[in-house]
DNA sequence: CAATTCGGATACTGATCAGTATCTTGGATA
DNA sequence: TATCCAAGATACTGATCAGTATCCGAATTG
């Protein structure tokens, strides 16, 4: 406990991170209408006067946490300009298995409740669509141009390649909620590996990895 | 309107019915927490009593709701031996998109809100994954006597690939929620396809198939 | 036709929730 | 040091929910 005499802005602030922080830790658990302020609260030792003090409704703090821990999967080895298709999908896989069970784990239940909330609420659904489809429109963009220069082309067409692949990726987390044990780490990059359009999917195709098993 | 006078045993039966078809409209809509009894029971024209007087609790009625919609997606094309593996697995998409738009559709989504209602409510999780994961053996092992007899191999091995297909399901489930036009079906077909393993998912290679659209 | 049974209505209980109004207290400012 | 202000506590409101107790009326049964 380093510094107890705080300035009233950053108590301020280190309570509203606090109180976004602990939501999420719920809201990834128990859903946003599951989840109720109190339990927010109590869970920081705090009461509902001070949610209040900081949001003005539960929807904004909704959207405060759905900001804050908005990170879809990491898209990064996808563009990597050095590597063919199937080994990028193999490493995006190996980023999907790992966020489940490391840090980002919470960003991407989130992210996964933050859909099926949309399901409910035509409101929200529209405020998520638009950001996300922009995104992967975006992304859509650089995947084709790296592809383009790689000489290599994507089944589906670069747009429906995303979604195909948002798809899949919602479905791993569901199945990681449902049963962690159900689908394992080499079985997941293969699904992923499949949506490149090879034939090569067991991982013996990729000359520059030996057959060593890590972990 | 046909017969009004009705024996009481068949009155009890139709309403019971009744409450089960409209719970499970609600519930694929609001999902089973946010569909309150009250809702499920003045949109037949009754109250909460009537509900009470056939089901002893909500868990009760969900859990008739979740029996007698359970109904995950068709897996009879895949069991073809007829049929080289890409084939099935495009016509088990086929199959997923005509669902998701037809009468079936009520009993993939209930499929789909039974699963997130399994994220959160342990023991739930537990009645769904004993029967689904004997179900899945079970497919499993029928699906590898057909890949045997046809010399045919799937990747991921067929338990891992019934959970890989479960996956691609669901996400396709809550994407279709989300914004049916964000994957159309020869989108969706390929997909699938792509599951076989066979680099040639374009559905151009497909020996008996003409280009002609048929819709 | 009288007694009984039961599907369903009515009307409650207690719990939980989002949101509001008001008070308290410790840091900020003079 | 004295005043002021806002973060947060306390205590409410009204709405909604699952579940319960009781009542009614029509079908069943003798």
């Amino acid at each position: 406990m380093p510094r107890l005499p705080l300035t009233r802005a950053e108590r301020k602030h280190e309570t509203r991170t606090a109180i976004i922080d602990a939501a999420a830790r719920l809201f990834a658990r128990k859903g946003f209408e599951a989840t109720s302020l109190d339990a927010v609260a109590t869970s920081l030792g705090l009461t509902k006067g001070a949610v209040y003090a900081s949001f003005g409704s539960k929807h904004e703090l909704i959207k405060a946490v759905a900001e804050q821990y908005s990170a879809p999967a990491d898209v990064g080895p996808l563009l990597r300009a050095d590597l063919p298709l199937p080994d990028r999908l193999r490493l995006f896989g190996r980023g999907v298995y790992a966020s489940l069970q490391g840090t980002s784990r919470l960003q991407i239940l989130l992210d996964f409740e933050s859909a099926v909330y949309a399901m409910r609420n035509k409101r929200w659904a529209r405020l998520i669509h638009e950001t996300s489809s922009a995104g992967i429109r975006d992304l859509a963009a650089r995947f084709h141009a790296v592809n383009v220069a790689r000489g290599e082309r994507s089944p589906l067409g670069a747009e429906a390649f995303f979604t195909a692949l948002t798809v899949v990726v919602r479905g791993v987390v569901q199945q990681f909620a449902l049963d962690p044990t159900a689908l394992r780490q080499s079985a997941l990059e293969t699904l992923f590996v499949l949506l490149a359009g090879e034939s090569d999917a067991t991982g013996a195709g990729s000359p520059r990895r030996r057959s060593t098993r890590r972990q």
